[in-house]
DNA sequence: CTTGCTTTTGATAATCATTCTCATCTATAT
DNA sequence: ATATAGATGAGAATGATTATCAAAAGCAAG
């Protein structure tokens, strides 16, 4: 239950904890700003101060719990740490967020970094193009 | 000259642009933040309002003069757009850039979009690491 | 080289996302 | 149930970026 991740995580469990952590493990979207889990728990019923929202993101982030990723929209998106890592691609026309896993990519970083003389600790790799959602080709002029 | 690529650019000659531009070529280091002109130009002796560097540097992006990054840090990077595409790795302790381009992670990213149904238009790859340079090797702990 | 029209500049206000402050409230251990 | 360290929420503060607008500068014509 979400109660025990956030006493191993050594945070005391809290409603507005709970709420944000239901939301990040429920929602349909999985990659969410700070604004928008605000507006999405509001809508359900829960108000919760922004504030609060961003101080638990900070912390479950801390934690290991969830990761922030920085999109070219410029505004922090937050995603629940679940599965092995995965980087992401972003629909320029809808704003749908893909997730994939390349091996030959994965090697080829820490290949590069060493060539460089750099101890690789982290990366972040998006890709950016137009999706083919019938929702997102129904918006096309 | 550089009143050469503000004119085909479609931008007056100004001194503003010029000095901005100037700088860009001139500067040791090739990415940096609008805070970052302003003040190298403001030791330099060329006070510039900052709002005149936002407006030039958003111009010279339109025109595809330079390009912006979004490292981890979170503020956004400009760079002159001069040679070929590359990506870049940046050092977690003393904040170096260095670039890099790989033929194979460029194709893998082309075939990877196309697999999940996306056209490619853009991409970010950034590799974070600490790196061996004397300078950051000094300041460690 | 002046005139006149258009664009640009710079100081400053406004905006946006995010963080901080602090008085009040709450979770947990006794 | 009580005590206490920690959490919350409202709103102020911050930092980066953008918008406003009167004054200054670029540029084409005469
Ligand atoms: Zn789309
Ligand atoms: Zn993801
Ligand atoms: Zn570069
Ligand atoms: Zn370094």
């Amino acid at each position: 239950m979400e109660s025990e991740e956030l006493r191993n995580a050594g945070l005391k469990v809290t409603t507005p904890r709970l709420k944000i952590l239901t939301l990040l493990e429920k929602a349909s979207e999985r990659h969410m700003t700070a604004e928008t889990i605000y507006r999405l728990l509001a809508e359900g019923g829960e108000v919760i101060g922004l504030a609060t929202v961003y101080r638990a993101l900070a912390q479950f982030e801390a934690a290991g719990l969830i990761t922030r990723h920085h999109f070219d929209s410029g505004q922090t998106v937050y995603e629940l740490e679940r599965g092995p890592h995965h980087d992401h691609i972003v629909c320029i026309r809808c704003g749908r967020v893909e997730e994939f896993y390349d091996k030959m990519i994965e090697e080829r970083q820490r290949e590069i970094a060493a060539s460089l003389g750099f101890t690789l600790s982290d990366h972040a790799l998006t890709l950016y193009g137009e999706c083919n959602s019938p929702d997102c080709l129904a918006g096309k002029g």
